[in-house]
DNA sequence: CTGAAACGGAGGGTTTCTATCCGTTACTAC
DNA sequence: GTAGTAACGGATAGAAACCCTCCGTTTCAG
């Protein structure tokens, strides 16, 4: 593979995480190739179909998640509190909210190659162990597994509106670390 | 006005509040007159543009905001727990996610007819008084005004997707009670 | 019962998005 | 350095979705 192209698929991939969780998984693919800085022939060059292009971005993302966990891995047990609210914060600014339901789409449908489905299959296996060790240190209250955190976490990262120039961008830091307070076992009330 | 006009028109309204937050206020206003059982020109007879439409369904919206936050004034004072967890859960049944963006966008344009302004000025006061007496009972912390709590509440109530048929509904209650959680100060840590 | 107000949905007109074609550019190998 | 080829860009045809009006039919109210 040229190198120029190698690029430019980088590039897509990048921008098409970056509109579709500002905006909505339905914007026109020419914004994303105007994000991306090249023609709108290139996308199609790469990404032949826009399920192609939706499909990468969310196998991008799956190991771009498996690849946030397993940095913190040392940290996660020295200083528990600490690299859990780093951790979930630097998977947050990723704004996966719009991407989620891709995700259950895509795989619902058939012809999902073997390779996508152990990724998806190791990103979930990640996500459990992450909030078994989380729960283990007093951070998440029993109940939640690995998929009820993703939903939380797409609800405060999900873009407020697919208008582009809009007031609220939402997946706002404070709203996160509510999240995360709201994730822990009650002090008070046992 | 006729009585079955009067009746298509609160249809039209509750139509539109539920389509709209459960997909998105860009839908096809074609679905929200089949969801009210109209023809396409009655809706278009009651609200001659989409703009209309919108400013009545956030209008309506802040009016039930009110209404429930009034009902259970009594009750806040009694149980504030009990009361503060139910009505939210109140508010939250009314998906106002998708509408947050709206309220912001219509009342930046001109245009604005002067009681559609001290309705929404209402509804913040309303909130805003809310919040107050809820962090006076301790149940929510310090730096959370009726602003950033519309915003939460927005963020958990906010469609998933707005593809039709789709898995995830958000809004799901538990989401709702942990966003009561994440709003609470802090026990262990003050 | 009669007149008028309201209804329904088909369809033309317009906007928006998709996806291809082909002349031009620029990487790589020799 | 140059030739060959892979990749690029943007204009544009074609398709889809949506908006909104028109007019024959229905329903309410006096």
């Amino acid at each position: 593979m040229r190198s120029d192209a190698l690029a430019n698929r980088e590039a897509l991939l990048d921008a098409a995480r970056r509109v579709f969780g500002s905006r909505s998984c339905g914007v026109a693919l020419a914004a994303v190739a105007e994000e991306a800085g090249t023609g709108i022939a290139t996308l199609y060059r790469h990404f032949p179909t826009r399920d192609d292009l939706v499909r990468s971005v969310v196998l991008d993302l799956a190991e771009r998640f498996v690849a946030i966990e397993a940095r913190y891995d040392a940290e996660l047990s020295m200083e528990p509190e600490r690299a859990w609210r780093a951790l979930v914060h630097e998977l947050a600014a990723l704004r996966p909210g719009a991407l989620l339901p891709e995700l259950f789409e895509l795989f619902a449908k058939e012809g999902v190659p073997e390779y996508a489905r152990q990724v998806v299959a190791r990103v979930n296996e990640s996500q459990d162990r992450l909030i078994e060790r989380a729960r283990a240190a007093g951070l998440v209250r029993d109940g939640i597994d690995g998929v009820a955190f993703q939903v939380g976490l797409a609800a405060v990262t999900r873009p407020l509106s697919e208008v582009p120039g809009h007031v609220c961008a939402g997946a706002e830091s404070w709203l996160v670390d509510v999240y995360l307070r709201g994730l822990r076992p009650d002090a008070d009330r046992p």
